[in-house]
RNA sequence: GGGGCCAUAGCUCAGCUGGCAGAGCGCCGGUUUUGCAUACCGGAGGUCAGGGGUUCGACUCCCCUUGGCUCCA
C-alpha cells in the first residue's frame, strides 16, 4: 500500500500523469504491458513518472476531461450492434437458425451461470435431448467472474462478455465450418464481411489434426507458414466427463510488430490475439481420471460443430482501438463514468483501472438483473452484489465523494445495450430500482462498518499497536462486509497500519472449510449421474397428466439407494423411471401429485413424491407397499384425483392473485416464487414496501370477484415470441426460442406454465389471503387458502368473533374499540396499584429509620416487610431509609422480605459506611447464604435471595452481626 | 451448502465480569419568539424478537425457533 491513502487518485500534483502519446509512436507502450494481462504484474508498479508540473493555464481553466476516442478517423466504425447482427444474418444466409441469447442465469443446475456460448445447446452436444435444428448460430450473453481480479487490468477480461458462435449438430463439419470462418473474417465489408485483412490472420490446428490443416491449406488457401500446430493443452477440448470431445482450430489476428515479435501465436500471445476457436467434436471418450487423459473410444456417430468468437474482442480489432473497454459499447459506459466523476481516462494507471472496473461491472449488474437476479447473499444474488458494490465502492474512490452515480451510469449501460437486448429498455424501471435498493443496503453496511472499525482503532492504539489486528480487519469483512481496502485506507488516515497477513491467513481459512465442504457435499450429487444413464436409456417421460389420472405405463427404471437395481421388495424405497405417466412431477412452484403405481397380481409403490432431477426424466418416489416391483413390469399408473383437484385449484388461485397484485402494484411487480400446495399457496413477489391492509384486501376482493364470473380457463401450445406478444407473463430464465405452454383465463390472467388447473375459476370457490410477510430483502410473500379450506377457515374465525361479541358483552362492530378501552383502562389500574403499593411501602420508611440501632459508630437499619413486597419495593425503601438516616454516622439499611415463595434481601450503604469497609454486597451475601442463596450488587446496594423462607430473620441478624464485628 | 454477527422506545443505537432499562433524534405539553435542525424545561412512549434452560436473581450466560445483516463456496 502507498501511504497516504488512494481516495482521490487523480489529486494532487504528484499524481497527475501526462496524456498517453498516440500507440504507434510508443516503443514499448504500456499498454503492452496491460495487454499482457496476468504476467505483467500489479499495474501500479509500471506507473510511468510524473511529468513536471504543467504551466500555468489561466485562470478558472477548468480541468479539460479527456477520452481518447476509438482510432478509426477517416474509416467507418463497426458498431457491436452490427457486428453481432453481421454475425447472425451471415450464418443466417447459410441455412443456420438465428437463437436468441439465453438467459445468463442457466438452466443447467450444475452451473451459476451461462458462461459459454454452447452452454444451452449442451443437451444437444450431449444427446440429452434432439435439436429443433441442424445448425444454428447465436450472440449468447455470459458471466464469467473466476477472473474478477484481472477485471481491468488487462485488455481482454470482463466479467460480462457476449459469444458469436455457429453450431452443426450432426450436420456439417469442418470442411464447412472452416471455410465459413473464413468466409465471414475476410469478405469485404459491402458484402456483409467484417473485411479482416487476410494477411493478418494465422491459424492453429491440434498436433494430429491433418484432415483441418489440409481444409485450411488447399480450401481456403491459408499459406502454410501461417498455420501452426497446438497440444492438448490449448487445442484439444472437453468436458471432463465422458462424453464428446475433439481437436479444436483457432484463428488468429496479427495486430503488427509494434505488439510484439514475429513468429506467429507459438511466438507472442499479445501480438497474435485469438479471435475464433472452431471446436470439433469428433470422438466419444471414456471414463478417466485426469482431465487430459482419457481414452478414446471412437468416433461419435453424429460429429458437431461448436465455434466461438469473443464478440468484445472482436469489437477491439475491428474499432482498432486498444482493449475491449474502448469498444462503442463499454467505452460508452467509461466516458460517462469519467465524466461523472471527474476523473481524466489515461492520466493515471490507477485510476485507469478503476474506470474500467466500473464500467464492466456496472453492465454486468444491468445484464443480471435484467435477468432476473436480485442482489442477495448466495450463488447469482452474491456475485451481482459483489460487481454491484465493488461498482460503488470504485467510483466513490474516483470521485472522492459518497455522491451516487450509479443511476446514470445504469441509464447509459441501457443505452449502450439496448441495440442488442432491447428489453433493457422495458425492464429499465426494474433495473434502476433493483440496483438502488442494493446501493442504500451497502450505504447502510458501510455507515454501521465505520462505527465498528471507529471501535478496532480505538482497541488497537489502546493497547499500544499500530496495527489493527488481522482478526480484526477480517472480522469487519467477514461479519460486517466492510471491505478490507476501507480498512485500509481509513487506518492509513488514522496513521495505523493492518496486519494483511494474518487477514489473508484467516481469508484462506474459510476459503478452505467452504471447499472441504462442498467436496463432502459432492457425495450427494453424484447419484445425478443415475438419472443421466436412465434418461438416456428410457427417453424422456411422456406426461399425459393434463388429460388422464391413471395410465397404463411400464417400469423402464428402478433405483434404489441411488443404484439402478433390478427389483424392488415391500418396504423399500424406491425411485421409479415410467414409460408414460399421469404423475406430475414437482415444478413451477406446483406439488407433486400422489398416488400409487401397481403391477397386477405382483406388487404396489405408495408414491410420496415425483421430482424432475434432469429434464424430461420423470423420476417417482415411493414405497414399496407389497409384493415386488420389477424393470420391465407392466403397470397401471393412478393419481389421487382429489389431492390434484385441490392443487389445481390453488395453481389457478395462484394465477389470479398474481394479476390482481400486478393491477394494484404496477407491472414492475414480479413474480419471485410461489407453493401450491392442496388448499393453500404461497406467493412470493417482488415489492420494496409492505402491503397495506387495505391494498391486501382490494386484492382480495378483486380475486374473489373475478373467479365468480366463472371464467373458462385454457391452455395452448405457441411459440415463446408469439405468446410473449399476446402479454403472457414469463418468469424469467425460461427458454427463449421454445414452444411454450400457456394458460389463460380470458383476458384477465395469460401466463407461461406447465401447471395443471381447473377447468373455470368458479371451482375455486372462495380464495382469502392469510396475510403478507417478507422473505427477504425486496420480496414480499402473500399465503392464501382456497376453496373449501378458505372456507372453513372464514367459518371458524366467524365463531370465534361471535365468541368474543357474547364474552364482552358487545355487538360485533364495536368490538375493536371495546378492546382498546379495556386494554386502557387496565393499564391506567395496574399503574395506580404498582403507585400505591410503593407509597405503602415507603410508609414503613420513617418507622424502620427511627428503630435504626447503634453499634460502635454504625447505625444499622433492619425490617422485614411483609410478604408479598417485591424486590423493586424493598431496593426503594432501602434507599429512602439510607437517605433518612444521613450521612453524618455510617449507615446499612437491610430490608427482608418473602415476594411469592423465595425470600429476597436488600441491604444499602452509604459513603461513610463503605469507607468504613461495609460493602453492601458482602453483607447481602453473608445474609443470602443464611436464605440457602446468593446476592451480589454494587459496594452502595446489593440484593440478594435464597430458597429458604424460614431464615428472613437470621439473615438480617447475620447482617447486624457482622456490623457488630466490623464497627 | 458451510461459517460469523445482530434483534433493546417511532428511528439510530449504548447497556462492562448477571443485581434499578438508557442516550440522541422524533413525538406531546410549557416557556422562549426564531435566518435554514431556535433555545430551555417537563412528559408520554418498552412483552429487551419468541420459547425453553441455568441462577436467589437473566436485557446480559446456554439451547431451540423466527426474522435480518454479512463472508466463503
Amino acid at each position: 500500500m502507498e501511504p497516504g491513502g488512494n481516495r482521490r487518485p487523480r489529486r494532487g500534483p504528484g499524481r497527475r500523469l501526462p496524456r498517453r502519446p498516440p500507440r504507434v509512436q510508443r516503443g514499448h507502450p504500456r499498454r503492452d504491458a496491460a495487454a499482457r494481462g496476468r504476467t505483467a504484474g500489479p499495474l501500479r508498479r509500471r506507473r510511468r513518472a510524473p511529468r513536471p508540473a504543467r504551466p500555468h493555464s489561466g485562470p478558472s481553466h477548468p480541468t479539460p476531461r479527456r477520452y481518447r476516442r476509438p482510432r478509426h478517423e477517416g474509416r467507418p466504425l463497426m458498431e457491436t450492434a452490427e457486428i453481432a447482427s453481421r454475425f447472425l444474418s451471415f450464418f443466417e444466409k447459410n441455412g443456420h437458425t438465428v437463437a436468441p441469447s439465453a438467459s445468463l442465469v442457466a438452466d443447467d443446475p450444475t452451473l451459476l451461470f451461462v458462461a459459454a456460448g454452447m452452454v444451452p445447446f449442451k443437451p444437444y452436444f450431449l444427446g440429452e435431448r434432439t435439436a429443433p435444428y441442424d445448425r444454428a448460430a447465436s450472440v449468447q450473453k455470459c458471466i464469467r467472474t473466476i477472473d474478477i481480479e484481472e477485471v481491468g487490468k488487462t485488455s481482454r477480461h470482463a466479467t460480462f462478455f457476449q459469444m458469436l458462435g455457429n453450431f452443426s449438430f450432426g450436420d456439417y463439419f469442418k470442411e464447412r465450418a472452416i471455410p465459413l470462418a473464413w468466409e465471414l473474417l475476410t469478405s469485404p465489408v459491402a458484402q456483409g464481411g467484417y473485411g479482416v485483412d487476410p494477411e493478418r490472420l494465422w491459424v492453429t490446428v491440434y498436433l494430429d489434426d491433418d484432415e483441418a490443416e489440409t481444409i485450411w491449406r488447399e480450401k481456403v488457401g491459408v499459406p502454410a507458414e501461417r498455420i501452426q500446430r497446438f497440444g492438448v493443452e490449448e487445442n484439444y477440448w472437453s468436458m471432463g466427463v465422458p462424453g464428446p470431445c475433439g481437436p479444436c482450430s483457432e484463428i488468429f489476428y496479427d495486430r503488427g510488430p509494434e505488439y510484439g515479435a514475429e513468429g506467429g501465436p507459438a511466438a507472442d500471445e499479445d501480438r497474435y490475439v485469438e479471435v475464433w476457436n472452431l471446436v470439433f467434436m469428433q470422438y466419444e471418450r471414456g471414463e478417466g481420471g485426469a482431465k487430459k487423459d482419457f481414452p478414446i473410444l471412437g468416433d461419435l456417430p453424429r460429429k458437431n460443430i461448436d465455434t466461438g468468437m469473443g464478440l468484445e474482442r472482436l469489437a477491439t480489432l475491428l474499432q482498432g482501438v486498444d482493449n475491449i473497454y474502448e469498444t462503442d459499447t463499454l467505452g460508452r459506459i467509461l466516458r460517462d463514468a469519467s465524466e461523472r466523476t471527474g476523473v481524466a481516462y489515461g492520466d493515471d494507471e490507477r485510476s485507469d483501472v478503476m474506470l474500467r472496473v466500473v464500467a464492466d461491472h456496472v453492465r454486468s449488474a444491468t445484464m443480471l438483473v435484467s435477468d432476473g437476479v436480485r442482489p442477495g447473499n448466495e450463488k447469482a444474488g452474491y456475485v451481482l452484489r459483489r460487481v454491484l458494490r465493488r461498482s460503488i465502492r470504485n467510483l466513490r474512490l474516483l470521485s472522492g465523494t459518497d455522491a451516487s452515480y450509479l443511476h446514470g451510469l445504469t441509464e447509459t449501460t441501457i443505452g449502450a445495450m439496448q441495440g442488442i437486448y432491447p428489453e433493457l429498455r422495458h425492464d429499465a424501471d426494474r433495473i434502476h430500482e433493483v440496483i438502488e435498493t442494493e446501493e442504500k443496503n451497502f450505504s447502510d453496511t458501510l455507515r454501521s462498518g465505520t462505527a465498528l472499525f471507529g471501535r478496532a482503532a480505538e482497541r488497537t492504539r489502546s493497547t499500544g499497536a499500530d496495527r489493527i489486528s488481522g482478526a480484526d480487519a477480517f472480522q469487519l469483512h467477514d461479519t460486517y462486509g466492510f471491505p478490507i481496502d476501507l480498512t485500509l485506507e481509513m487506518a492509513a488516515e488514522q496513521g495505523l497500519g493492518v496486519d494483511e497477513d494474518t487477514f489473508r491467513t484467516l481469508m484462506a481459512e474459510q476459503r478452505e472449510t467452504a471447499k472441504r465442504d462442498a467436496k463432502a457435499k459432492k457425495l450427494g450429487n453424484a447419484d445425478v449421474s443415475v438419472y443421466g444413464r436412465l434418461l438416456e436409456s428410457a427417453g424422456s417421460t411422456d406426461f399425459l397428466g393434463y388429460t388422464d389420472h391413471g395410465t397404463e405405463s411400464r417400469v423402464l427404471g428402478l433405483v434404489v439407494g441411488g443404484e439402478s437395481v433390478g427389483a424392488a421388495s415391500a418396504g423399500d424405497q424406491v425411485e421409479l423411471v415410467l414409460d408414460r405417466t399421469p404423475f406430475y412431477a414437482e415444478s413451477g412452484g406446483q406439488l407433486a401429485d400422489k398416488g400409487t403405481v401397481s403391477a397386477p397380481g405382483r406388487g404396489t409403490v405408495d408414491v410420496e413424491d415425483v421430482q424432475k432431477p434432469v429434464p424430461g426424466l420423470f423420476v417417482h418416489r415411493g414405497t414399496v407397499r407389497e409384493g415386488t416391483i420389477a424393470l420391465d413390469d407392466r403397470i397401471e399408473a393412478v393419481i389421487d384425483s382429489d389431492r390434484r383437484a385441490s392443487v389445481s385449484r390453488s395453481h389457478s388461485a395462484t394465477h389470479l392473485i398474481h394479476s390482481a397484485l400486478r393491477n394494484a402494484l404496477g407491472p414492475s411487480t414480479g413474480q419471485a416464487g410461489s407453493e401450491n400446495q392442496p388448499g393453500r399457496l404461497r406467493f412470493d413477489f417482488t415489492a420494496s414496501n409492505p402491503l397495506a391492509t387495505s391494498e391486501l384486501s382490494e386484492i382480495e376482493d378483486e380475486v374473489n370477484t373475478v373467479l365468480s364470473g366463472d371464467i373458462q380457463v385454457r391452455d395452448f401450445t405457441t411459440s415463446m415470441d408469439e405468446a410473449l406478444s399476446m402479454g403472457a407473463l414469463a418468469m424469467f430464465g425460461e427458454k427463449y426460442g421454445d414452444r411454450v405452454r400457456v394458460v389463460e383465463m380470458s383476458d384477465y390472467s395469460r401466463e407461461l406454465c406447465g401447471g395443471t388447473h381447473v377447468a373455470a375459476t368458479g371451482q375455486l370457490g372462495v380464495v382469502k389471503l392469510l396475510g403478507e410477510s417478507s422473505v427477504g430483502s425486496g420480496v414480499r410473500r402473500v399465503e392464501a387458502a382456497v376453496g373449501i379450506d378458505a372456507f372453513r377457515r372464514l367459518s371458524r374465525e366467524s365463531l370465534l368473533v361471535g365468541q368474543l361479541s357474547e364474552q364482552l358483552k358487545t355487538p360485533r362492530e364495536e368490538l375493536p374499540e371495546r378492546i382498546d378501552s379495556l386494554v386502557s383502562r387496565l393499564r391506567g389500574a395496574e399503574k395506580e396499584i404498582e403507585r400505591m403499593r410503593a407509597a405503602q411501602v415507603l410508609q414503613a420508611a420513617g418507622e424502620v429509620a427511627q428503630n435504626a440501632r447503634r453499634h460502635g459508630s454504625a447505625l444499622l437499619a433492619t425490617h422485614r416487610a411483609p410478604d408479598g413486597t417485591t424486590a423493586d419495593d424493598l431496593r426503594r425503601l432501602a434507599a429512602d431509609v439510607r437517605q433518612r438516616l444521613g450521612d453524618d454516622d455510617p449507615v446499612v439499611v437491610a430490608v427482608a422480605a418473602v415476594p411469592e415463595d423465595r425470600p429476597v434481601v436488600v441491604v444499602a450503604v452509604n459513603k461513610q459506611g463503605q469507607a468504613g469497609g461495609l460493602k453492601a454486597g458482602d453483607l447481602v451475601g453473608l445474609a443470602a447464604r443464611a436464605l440457602g442463596g446468593g446476592g451480589g450488587g454494587k459496594p452502595d446496594l446489593a440484593q440478594g435471595g435464597g430458597t429458604d423462607a424460614s431464615a428472613v430473620d437470621s439473615a438480617l441478624s447475620a447482617v447486624e452481626q457482622r456490623v457488630a464485628q466490623t464497627s
